[in-house]
DNA sequence: GACCTGTTTTGGTACGACCAAAGTGGAGCC
DNA sequence: GGCTCCACTTTGGTCGTACCAAAACAGGTC
């Protein structure tokens, strides 16, 4: 490696940042594939183990998508694909209480202002699309393994209707790591029916345009919610 | 690499899964050392290049942390440490205005609720920490990188009033990955006693404990911060 | 007990080899 | 002229060996 990075560490995160920041700087484009590893060997001037290695790093902090047998292509960045990228180590504070309820928290916090803000300012449209998530809960009472697809697509019209997809990526990664603790949850009908009607309560509020209601409404369902997880500790 | 897990792709990325596993498993505690590199060959049956790569995505997705010249240690997992291993791949989402829309909306909705929270929930000594904060925003008008420096300052009280860990990593995120279009935007005595007068707005709301206008304070405030931005691009 | 020195352990890097998946180009056939 | 097949090339993936040097360790000496 060259001498004017003598201080920058390992070979590997020196290269490493050279390309983060070729990306950075679009001169490495979104869908453009890297150079091929012996390519890379010969213009830095680096083994091919150090090429690979910061390679490595780039895929696994989400900057590129590394495919079998393929040279791997800058990643177009998203949200979502953030969310992905730390999603085993968030894995690892859902095996404690505090980390499940810090998340928990962090979420009621967001979807309690969601319905807030829905019953403010959401579309006609958007309430029928609530509307049509709510039914579809209603549809799923007894039977708990719809009913919890269908109450994760309810939650997750509030996420969509403010357009923004950092939302939308943090509800699917709080619906995928908060996804433990549901699932060894007891589910039967009567307690899906109770959670129905915390649905159609926040729903009543947000079509009548009462963001108080409604956010007292999520308020309620969420800490409810809450007591259910912590049945599972 | 062992057979059975053929159809599993790359040596490497099976590794990575059995290392991932043991860690979430708590077969691997936090502060503990990893295998030495050669150990992990013998044990597993792959290459050095292969441990080597498995470690190093370890390490990229903050589940371990590497040390110079030195056997990596499990990382005790956190919010704060998730943040910073998207750093790079949210750093790219703040190259376009709509990257930097989403997230700054993101933080909106989070802080104006946290301002309605805290109208509602702080107690004394977390309405008087809030004070000193806009008291160290005051005295910093005239010198726009103090001033910056106790705007943060301020923000981040309201983070910590929940008590929540995602939550003040959240905050660390958002200023860490804002930052740039902070940096570039002009600041002037002027602008920054505009901004001291909103802060003092949303405290006085909390103050009182009058929760609506503590969130149409934040709110006020944020839309006009997100007009400041605007300007940058 | 502290210090020094030699040895060992270990991460970091280099290099060459080989395998096999995937792509490419040319020849032959219809 | 188009299609198919085959040989070759390119490239990622893995392996093994070698070497360096930082850091730790152990033993001896003061």
């Amino acid at each position: 490696m060259s001498i004017e990075n003598a201080n920058a560490g390992r070979a590997a995160d020196v290269l490493f940042r050279t390309f983060a920041d070729q990306i950075r700087l679009g001169q490495l484009k979104e869908g453009e594939a890297l150079p091929p590893e012996r390519e890379i060997v010969e213009r830095y001037g680096v083994s091919r183990t150090v090429a690979r290695e910061a390679l490595q790093a780039l895929a696994s902090r989400g900057l590129i998508e590394a495919r079998p047998r393929h040279r791997p292509i800058v990643r177009r960045p998203s949200y979502e694909a953030a969310f992905e990228t730390v999603g085993t180590m968030i894995g690892r504070l859902m095996a404690k209480e505090e980390g499940v309820r810090a998340l928990f928290e962090m979420r009621a916090l967001i979807e309690v202002a969601l319905a807030r803000q829905a019953a403010k300012m959401a579309t006609k449209t958007q309430v029928i699309q609530l509307e049509k998530a709510l039914e579809a809960n209603a549809q799923a009472i007894d039977d708990s393994a719809a009913f919890y697809e269908t109450d994760r697509a309810f939650h997750a019209v509030f996420y969509e209707i403010p357009g923004n997809p950092a939302l939308e990526a943090a509800h699917k990664g709080y619906a995928t790591w908060l996804h433990p603790q549901w699932s060894i949850m007891p589910r039967h009908p009567q307690r899906n029916k109770i959670n129905y009607e915390a649905h159609a309560a926040v729903f009543k509020s947000v079509h009548s345009g009462d963001a108080d209601a409604a956010e007292d409404a999520m308020r309620a369902h969420m800490d409810a919610a809450w007591k259910q997880v912590c049945k599972t500790f």
